[in-house]
DNA sequence: GTCTATACTCTGATAGAC
DNA sequence: GTCTATCAGAGTATAGAC
């Protein structure tokens, strides 16, 4: 079901993956059912599986329209610009992601939980050459003095580690904080901070 | 089966705990079948069943083991002791935490991903508490300018990102670094370095 | 205390009427 | 293109022999 021909089958098609976004980010692939998607799709599951012809289709056909949206914001960072503002800019960018796109989020995670059984080669092969690719600035920038020195690697994993928490652990975030929070506005300052007294290059 | 009595009994019901953390850990409490961690624990399906009533309570018994050894690095935070110390010491003890037990982290990780269905009480509550017990620690560090001034909680939820990051996206961390790596020791040194400057009071 | 056999429900998927 | 009916297998749980 890759082009939709009709109105209809492009609106199914839609409600289809919406609704399996929503079950899959929950429960995981071998936690959803074809039945809650379908359900939620309004759609019978023989009516389901008509546009997709199985499970594993569907939560394939999610996965490879999420990755490439992932990694716009690390791509959109500019080797040539300002190495704070490209680097903050990097930081808001992926925790507006967190904040708009949290189901995606949580099936990214659910799907690296469980050992990134469909991913692996997309994680070893297109991220990691994203990844190296933009070590490699992060190390002129800091071979330049214009940012502090630190492993490059690790410095884009703490990025995704800091802003996909507050996707992923939303509702221990919210939890904790307790009544009266907007959890992403705070997290937007605290992150602007941290980066910032990271990044800030040491005077020598 | 809280007081096994036997020998046989405590062994199998420490063997189906194990199996049951394997299992829920990498697919979460739906995705989870009896007959996996039957298997794994080298028991008939009802066999198990004798030891646990159900599915859900061997879940349950792993989760409430679960939550006091997360939360012990920082009830270890001393109030009297050197901020930087202190604050340096949990963040090592718990990416301790990641590395010695990735798969307790990724079973907390899979439960709050689905909403915190089983834990709702015990994160808003003891949790809670714990957290805004030592968030006013934190605060009186800043107000007598021994540490950076930065909102507590978010600096808690920020070692939390950083250590678990580690064990729950082990899969991505290992892949993107390639091969030749340790990436706990790596991350120690890193968070070593990125808390000591965060924290670093300001000259005023 | 432990196993075999089995009841019963859910799940993914198919057949065939409309 | 959509629905009803249905299947085979997996899933949780129980009964009852030993």
């Amino acid at each position: 079901m890759t082009k939709p021909r009709t109105r209809i089958q492009q609106r199914n098609s839609t409600a289809i993956l919406e609704a399996a976004l929503e079950v899959f980010s929950q429960h995981g692939f071998r936690g959803a059912t074809l039945d809650q998607i379908a359900e939620g799709a309004g759609l019978s599951k023989p009516n389901l599986l008509y546009y997709f012809p199985s499970k594993e289709a569907v939560h394939t056909a999610l996965l490879s329209k999420l990755l490439d949206t992932w990694l716009d914001p690390l791509r959109a960072m500019n080797p040539e610009g300002d190495p704070l503002t490209e680097i903050m800019g990097y930081v808001r960018r992926k925790l507006e992601l967190s904040r708009d796109f949290p189901r995606e989020s949580r099936l990214f995670a659910n799907e690296i939980l469980q050992g990134a059984p469909r991913m692996r080669d997309a994680i070893a092969g297109d991220l990691k050459t994203l990844v190296d690719e933009k070590a490699v600035v992060l190390l002129r920038w800091m071979d330049e003095g214009r940012i502090a020195r630190l492993h490059p690697v690790h410095l884009i994993f703490s990025i995704w580690a800091l802003t996909q928490h507050y996707a992923d652990f939303d509702v221990q975030v919210r939890a904790v904080l307790g009544e009266g929070h907007d959890p992403f506005a705070e997290a937007q300052d605290f992150l602007q901070t941290l980066f910032t007294r990271l990044l800030r290059a040491e005077p020598v």
